[in-house]
Parts: C-alpha cells; sequence; structure tokens
DNA sequence: CTTCTGGTAGACTGATCGGTCTACCGGGCA
DNA sequence: TGCCCGGTAGACCGATCAGTCTACCAGAAG
C-alpha cells in the first residue's frame, strides 16, 4: 500500500478513465439534459466501461450532482465571472458586460441554453436532491450579480440582483426559442433597470 | 350508416373518453412534461383502455401537439388573454395586467410553470415537429403582446414585444426556482420599458 | 333476435432504462 | 517470476417505455 491518496494516479492527477467520464457527462449533459442521456451514452462517449462509471459514482443521480458542480466551475465561474471580470473594471460596466458574453454565446451554433434551468425543469418534486442543486446553482449565479450591484452601490441590491436574474434567464429562453439578438434586448432592459437605480453605466452610449 | 361526422357521438359532443384522454394529458403534460409521463399514466388517469387511446391518437407525439394545442386554447386565450382583457382597457394596462395575474399564478401552491418552455427544453432537436410547435405557441403569446404594444402606440411593437417577452419568461422561471414575488419585481421591469417607450401606465403610482 | 359500434381489460413485443456481475487483461512492483 | 490493481468488454437483470393485439362486453338499430 504506497502512500497515495485511494483514487489517486501516480502521476498526482486524476485518473484518466474518470477525468473521460466526466468530461463525456458534461458534454451529452449540458447539451440534451440528464434524463434523456443514458448511462449508457455516456460510457460509450467517455470510451470506458459501464462498471468503471460505477466505481467512481455509486448512481447516476449523483453523476448528475457531479455534472452540475463542474457545470457550475466552466460555465458560471470560468465562462460568466471571469468573462465579464475581463471585460470591463467597474461594477455597472460589468453588469451590463453579462449580456455582451451573452450575446457571443447565443450567436454559437451550438448553443445549447442553461443547463441549471433545463435540469431544474426535468424535476418537478421541489423536495429532489437534483432540484434542490439547481436552485442552488442559480442562487449561487444571483449572488454574483449581486455582489456586483453592492459594489455598484445599487440601492436595494438583492432585489436588483433579482430583476437582473429575470432578464438573464429570460434572454436565455428567447434566444432558444429562436431570437438569436436576444441579448441585445436584455442588455438595453439592463441600461434601463441601472438608469432607475440611479446608475449611470459607461456601454449606454453604445446602444 | 347515420348522418353523424365519424367520431360524433349522438348527443353532438365529443366522446367522453376523447375528452377524458385530452384531460388527463393535459393535467399530467403540463405539471410534468411530456417526456417524463407515460402513455400508460395518461391511460390510468383517463380511466380508458389503452387502445381507446391509439384509436384517437396514433402516436404519443401526436397526442402531445394535441395537448400543447389545449395549452394554447386554456392557458394562452382562456387564461392569458382573456385575463388581462378583462383586468383593464387601456393597452399599456392591459401589458401590466400580464405580471398582475402571473402574481396570483405563482403563488399557487400547484404552480407548474410554462409547458412551453418546458416542453421546448425536451427537445434539443430544432426540426423535431414537438420543438417547432412550442416555439410556434411562444411566437403566439409574443404576438398577443405586440398587438397590444401596437395599440399603445409603443415606438418599436416587435422590439418591444420580445423585450416584454424576456420578461415574462424569466419571471417565470424564477417564480419556478423558488422566487414566488418575481411577477412583482417583473412588473418594475415593465413598468421601466412602458416609461422608456414614451408610454405612461396607469399602474405606476401602484408600485 | 342479431348485428354493429365504441369501448374495456390487459397480455404481449421489442427496445431501452439504471444498475450488477463475471471474466479477462496489462503494467508496475516485490 | 508472480501477484495486485485499475481497467475493459459485455452479458445479464428487472423495470418501464411506446405501441399492438386478442377477447370480451353493453347498448342501440334493424
Amino acid at each position: 500500500m504506497a502512500a497515495v491518496h485511494p483514487g489517486q494516479h501516480k502521476s498526482f492527477s486524476l485518473p484518466p478513465a474518470r477525468e473521460r467520464i466526466d468530461r463525456a457527462a458534461y458534454e451529452l449533459f449540458s447539451r440534451h439534459g440528464v434524463r434523456a442521456v443514458g448511462v449508457d451514452a455516456v460510457v460509450a462517449r467517455a470510451g470506458v466501461a459501464k462498471k468503471t462509471l460505477y466505481l467512481y459514482y455509486p448512481s447516476k443521480e449523483k453523476l448528475a450532482l457531479a455534472f452540475l458542480q463542474r457545470r457550475e466551475a466552466l460555465w458560471t465561474q470560468a465562462w460568466l465571472q471571469e468573462g465579464v471580470n475581463r471585460r470591463a473594471r467597474r461594477p455597472a460596466d460589468r453588469l451590463v458586460a453579462v449580456f455582451d458574453l451573452f450575446d457571443s454565446w447565443f450567436h454559437r451554433s451550438d448553443y445549447e441554453a442553461c443547463a441549471f434551468i433545463r435540469v431544474l425543469f426535468e424535476h418537478d418534486d421541489p423536495a429532489h436532491p437534483i432540484r434542490k442543486s439547481t436552485e442552488d446553482h442559480i442562487r449561487t449565479i444571483r449572488d454574483f450579480v449581486r455582489q456586483l450591484a453592492e459594489e455598484a452601490r445599487v440601492r436595494d441590491p438583492d432585489g436588483f440582483a433579482r430583476q437582473w436574474q429575470i432578464v438573464m434567464m429570460g434572454s436565455i429562453i428567447a434566444a432558444y426559442a429562436g431570437d438569436r439578438d436576444a441579448a441585445r434586448r436584455a442588455k438595453k432592459l439592463g441600461v434601463l433597470l441601472l438608469a432607475d437605480a440611479g446608475i449611470r453605466s459607461r456601454s449606454r452610449a453604445r446602444i
């Protein structure tokens, strides 16, 4: 028994098998949802034996929860949060930059919409762990928006963040239903909201 | 062979069996979506033989399309459109009344969110007939909003309607994710939009 | 009376689901 | 050399899926 953690490879990285499973689950669940994708499809895409998947995850549900975690790491944090922080400095401009990011997202040919909303709709039982997890991840996004709102000295940061997120989610649906310019329309709404909150955003003139 | 239309009962009404099927499908598909509900569940709830369902509908897909039609009749027309027309007279006030209706909807204990959005997310293939149908029904709702926007003499009725629908759909998701006051927040957004379009709504003072 | 019709009850098919299990394999290490 | 271990390939299980089929039944019509 060597002094390595269980599940840890000798090269001090995750076993390639597990990483391939996580990646395959991410690609399939992001695009098609959890219900529509069977474990056989995940296993086939990962190029892995079924038993290997069940070595790392005791059930499909746990795999789905891990997928939602990964979605938060890759989408919410690495893409959305780092994206807006890179695009602007002032908090109000960072808020508006959300919709600039959305605009490029909506125009991707493989636009897959929001996995959290998609999986949220797959479970109508409010007590189901997967549903509660999606609500947590949606709340995390709102917390990020509220943080920016506080930095921008908005009057009611919580109410502002909830309104902002309504516009975010609504534009995601609109884009998925065919309106690829939904981000541009959402941006106008955002600028209106900021103006109403007494904040002047630099991006206003650019519309 | 009597002179009655095929499929028509002697009492000049739809056969009770078919009506029970449609009602059962409506209740189940509205709440849980199409994918999550099996035909056996529909049949059981309707108290009908499986063969009877397949007498009226050649496949589950056709049943789902009929359900979406019924949803438009009951939700879009009878509930939403007639509701706002009853609540207000001036077009701008009717627009705002959408969110008053939403508020009572969101606070129902059996709030089921929007079936069109739910079913839209169930099908990622843009060419799938069910997905195209949901997009049609979403467009129908937007047409209704645009009609009101035109009557309210809004500058860009199409753009306005698309923004209005972004707020509508976003609030539906927010409410489903736990924020039961989403309609109140959406109403504020709507009033902002109307004010920006140069329209003064009567409901502004009431917020 | 018989016959036709619209319906019921439910067995059945083949596919697919999540999940388990056996048998095997190859590289590193003692 | 031989063993352990992470992994593969894939058969298998019971449940459920959409959809079909047989057998039966009640009421109205001729």
